[in-house]
DNA sequence: CACAGCTACTCGTATAGACGAGTGGGGGAG
DNA sequence: CTCCCCCACTCGTCTATACGAGTAGCTGTG
């Protein structure tokens, strides 16, 4: 027998003319707001719901969906709602591309991954040569095939991140960077022995929610947008030497820039 | 009369697991995507749907949140349900804070937005002294008090960033910084004159679901999520002296960084 | 012609009920 | 005691219905 929800939950306002579910959602929000559910913590059944408001089960399960839409909540079939808890965030710092990080023999996710405790993996690998988007094609000065590469990053087996990234093919073919493991320090270790130069990364910052094949392969919850970075790296001719385009999953990203007061 | 959407929206698969309302969901979502109906474009009616799909209302309702939750259609009551148009974006620029921009007389929204033809506002101006988080103590060096500038900005009409500053109340307190009109330049022009010759600034970009205050006062519609940013400015002795944390409309603004590969 | 009101259409809210499917615990069979 | 099955509970899907409220166009009255 679990406790009656009217300890942690009030009463409907007949005389308000806010709808019945809103004002159901916002007794369950200002609850777990309040820390009278914390995270992990179940949230009353359904049924509960509907038997301490006196409502019927549609404008309860209303109510939850409103909360589910604001990454408060998931709900689990069989079990019951939940407070989401918040995961831990991976700190994308703006040096994250400094040249003395390359240097070492890991990636910088795996490195800054095990720094941090977490365990990395790298997933759906995929090299191949493609004829780029309108936009890709752009940002690469107009080049017309390029070589791409997909992967997708994993925290402690969670999909955090998807990238892909598309070089021009007349800069990539047939170099190390064409191989699944471009070797030590990555594909801008390999560009710069390439006597590409890297001179500075542009990346334009998004937020949106997902596409359903984005809430598949990040396997999303509901209520949690996704990052969406398109960084483009320049060599020391100016040229656009790569464009990576990476949407990653929001509620476990931060990211951090520097910029200077010139 | 309208035409039936028979001819642009398939027939159920009665023999798919895929519940009915998400096939629903599918079935606009490419009819969206390959431009079958386009931006403003007014989707078949709850009941025409139900007609051509032979459910009840509620699935047809059902399909039609999740379309919602995905920020690709809104409704309006007593009217129908339209595909939302993306609004145009407002670029942030990673030199958006270079000195050379300080020295007009007008703030750097106003000026940039005017430049890409949009009518400007600033609303909802408050300023006061308050006792900060602990969060914003501690980014400024453990500030005690604090004066906090807060107010809301507009392209067109439309609330698009809300935004609250806070500075050291021993370094504000008595300058133009504490009017609500700080003068050409902004708090920027007055640190600097004030003796404070800015250095650099860290920015942390993070992206999720308003809460319900943050829906009201950037009247945001369903499925569209927030950017939240948290600028601190140091000095050149590294003092942090302002704290800015902004809250902007996701389908407003791309934000764009340059790093340099130091 | 101007305008008020009616009406038909739209989405919003809410009820009551049914069945399905995933989860976990308790009780019975071995 | 162990294992398996069943049952109770959970959320997921779907139907059918009702009324409320916003919108817009048509129509009849003045």
């Amino acid at each position: 027998m679990t406790s009656s929800p009217s300890a942690l939950l009030g009463a409907l306002d007949p005389t308000s003319d806010r709808a019945v579910f809103r004002q159901i959602a916002d007794h369950l929000r200002e609850a777990i707001d309040k820390g009278r559910f914390t995270e992990g913590a179940k949230l009353p059944s359904e049924a509960e719901l509907v038997e301490h408001y006196g409502v019927s089960r549609m404008t309860v399960r209303n109510a939850i969906s409103i909360l589910q839409g604001e990454g408060l909540v998931h709900a689990e079939h069989g079990k019951g709602v939940y407070v989401r808890p918040r995961p831990p965030v991976r700190r994308l710092a703006s040096d994250r591309f400094a040249r003395r990080h390359r240097e070492q023999g890991k990636s910088a996710f795996t490195v800054e991954a095990e720094a941090a405790g977490s365990r990395p993996e790298v997933d759906q690998l995929e090299v191949r040569e493609e004829r780029p988007s309108q936009d890709i094609a752009a940002r690469l000065g107009g080049a017309r095939k390029v070589l791409v590469r997909r992967r997708r990053y994993l925290l402690d087996g969670r999909p955090v991140e998807f990238a892909s990234s598309y070089l021009p093919l007349d800069l990539a073919r047939n170099t190390p960077i064409a191989q699944p493991n471009p070797g030590p320090g990555g594909i801008y270790a390999r560009l710069e022995e390439l006597g590409h130069r890297l001179e500075r990364f542009e990346e334009e910052v998004r937020a949106r929610m997902p596409a359903p094949a984005e809430v598949k392969t990040l396997r999303l919850a509901a209520g949690v947008p996704v990052i969406h970075l398109i960084r483009t790296a320049y060599d020391t001719e100016g040229r656009a030497v790569e464009v990576c385009d990476t949407v990653m999953a929001a509620d476990a990203y931060v990211l951090a820039y520097q910029l200077p007061a010139i």
